[in-house]
DNA sequence: CTGAAAGCGCTTACAG
DNA sequence: CTGAAAGCGCTTACAG
């Protein structure tokens, strides 16, 4: 009659003829429990599917949860890390009343030194999760495994690294996204049509993502009837817009036939300038990102697309991945590829990130 | 120095020397507080700030918040319902731990009837937000004004309808999806290519929506210097496959030379399946949604794009908001459109509703 | 190794 | 109109 009336800890502690003390310690796999009494409440949580209140729990607990963030600065050249810097405060507003606190720290993208000190600052404090946007390949890897020594659950975002030991990347195929734009791209050229790969940057490290767009662009068009033209020019390391603009100039007066250009990141804004400015509006451009300034000359029809992949809620998701994984237990996907999403003149405006 | 010991409810007595079941009175705005206390108590209220603790307000009462969700069944002729319930079901598992309980009802959506029955069933029970897809305009409205009569938050999904009084709309901006598709459409054209327009919907007012991306995607082509021809049909009443295909069949005898057919809805593949049954696979397919049939024939090379607007998402957001506004007190906002997501052979693998 | 008690910030009867 | 007490399902010292 009085079987169902407890719930939770109590009927565990009931059942097993111990106190909720007790039942607690075997929960959180604490010490000092009789290998028995450990054993005995074991199979009637099992038995009783136990799911633990987790309001009950973080009410009660007095530890707050630290998550930190390390992600690049915005910077005077892109304002793209704005976004998953938003998306983090989001999830920080919903989540801040479960106890949780995020640490913010940012690097340099054109300093790996910067991101190499930020993170050790991190690991001096005591964190229990942080999320990473993990550029430097070489340094992140340094910094994913002290991590797995401490056991602290690494989320990444906006672009991965071979490393089986992460919690979950959260991020773009990049060769996936370099595919679809060939296929775009694919309905304004024509046959024999000559295109041309821009890659800009200014760390060699960040130049490998680029390079992943740029085969599976590639590859799109490896045997296609079309048999378009592919050439590419790399600008690094110098990439401010006089320097760009040298370099464009130079490929352009070469090949005068060239009929759209791909950019494989956001500084495609960069490059609408330059034809804007030498009255090659003509040409067609594709690039990436949800910037102000490449929203602009889309506007214009300076930019055809831009390839967008939710930099917003990369940053979102990642807190809330670290949240499910560290509070409410739950199973995390490894990968999580997010939509490639095109933008253009006629959806920007409710465009959301 | 004893000041910051106390917080919340306990605090708010203190200062106003008043015992915290008054404080609770006040706070819930129940009746029987003297209207000096209740002053008092809220002068305090506000100078603290005071944000209630949800974890402690959901653990310390009994009360299950109740959900009820109205949307079409999955019919043998769409499964694009399948998603939004996907959602909400999503949504119920991440938000059940709080107390809240989902009813779901479906109803026919070629079946007004249906509608109102199911609505006036929700309306038996005591429900404190309701999430509709309301296809029928009328009864919709009517459900919606007896739902403000009861005081229950309602929100929309899929498609809006003119009224004020709901909480919130979550989903597409039909004309702009309209328009986004035309100019899609525009690469795939030359100067005086023909296009045709399909409605297909067995429901007269559902056709009200598909009008919506009608004229947005009309309004692309106004005065634009393709100066396409544009030309519709209408199938209607009857939309099993037979009757689709002898209307294409007729449309298509007499015009010849279209270029592009853009379906205002997820019938697409109906179209589909017509044109490559009767070696027409070179006319231009565009239409809406991420169904099976339809990925098929992407994948084929028979549809070109799809329009897709987050259907799952749409679910989930929308007892999300309920979640927010009913539990979290947070401000909803009143319209959210969804992003118009481009799907093609390429992105549809990596694509997430 | 184990238990009893206090407490997290609220809500809910109940008593007056 | 108001207060005191019990309780939601946990965690946290503390005592033994």
């Amino acid at each position: 009659m009085k079987d169902n009336v407890l719930i939770g800890v109590k009927e565990i502690a009931r059942q097993a003829n111990v106190s909720i003390g007790t039942v607690d310690r075997v929960i959180h796999d604490r010490t000092g429990v009789a290998e028995v009494t450990r054993k005995k409440i074991l199979a009637i949580m099992k038995e009783l599917d136990y799911q633990p209140n987790i309001l009950a729990r973080r009410l009660a607990s007095k530890k707050v949860l630290r998550f930190a963030t390390l992600i690049p600065a915005v910077s005077s050249e892109t304002e793209f890390w704005e976004a998953p810097l938003k998306g983090i405060q989001q999830a920080e507003a919903e989540i801040k009343q479960f106890g949780i606190v995020i640490d913010k720290y940012f690097y340099n993208q054109n300093d790996k030194q910067s991101f190499v000190d930020q993170s050790k600052k991190i690991l001096k404090t005591n964190v229990d999760g942080v999320l990473v946007a993990p550029i430097f390949i070489e340094e992140s890897l340094a910094f994913s495994k002290l991590c797995n020594l401490a056991k602290i659950p690494q989320v990444f975002i906006n672009s991965d690294i071979p490393n089986e030991s992460r919690l979950s990347y959260i991020g773009p195929d990049l060769f996936q996204s370099g595919h679809l734009s060939a296929h775009i791209v694919n309905y304004l050229v024509a046959k024999h049509d000559k295109i041309l790969i821009v890659n800009i940057s200014k760390e060699i490290d960040s130049y490998h993502h680029l390079l992943r767009k740029e085969k599976g662009f590639i590859s799109y068009f490896e045997g296609h009837e079309k048999e378009v033209q592919i050439i590419k020019t790399d600008i690094t390391p110098e990439t401010d817009y006089a320097s760009i603009s040298i370099k464009l100039r130079v490929v352009l007066a070469e090949h005068t036939d060239v009929k759209v250009i791909f950019v494989t990141n956001s500084r495609v804004f960069s490059v609408a300038q330059f034809l804007e400015k030498n009255g090659l509006s003509h040409i067609r451009l594709v690039g990436y990102d949800f910037l102000t300034e490449s929203i602009a000359y889309l506007k214009k029809g300076i930019i055809d697309f831009l390839i967008c992949q939710k930099p917003q809620e990369q940053g979102h998701k990642g807190i809330m991945t670290l949240y499910q994984n560290l509070v409410l237990n739950t199973e995390i996907e490894a990968t999580y590829y997010m939509p490639i999403d095109i933008i253009t003149k006629e959806n920007y405006k409710s465009y959301r990130n």
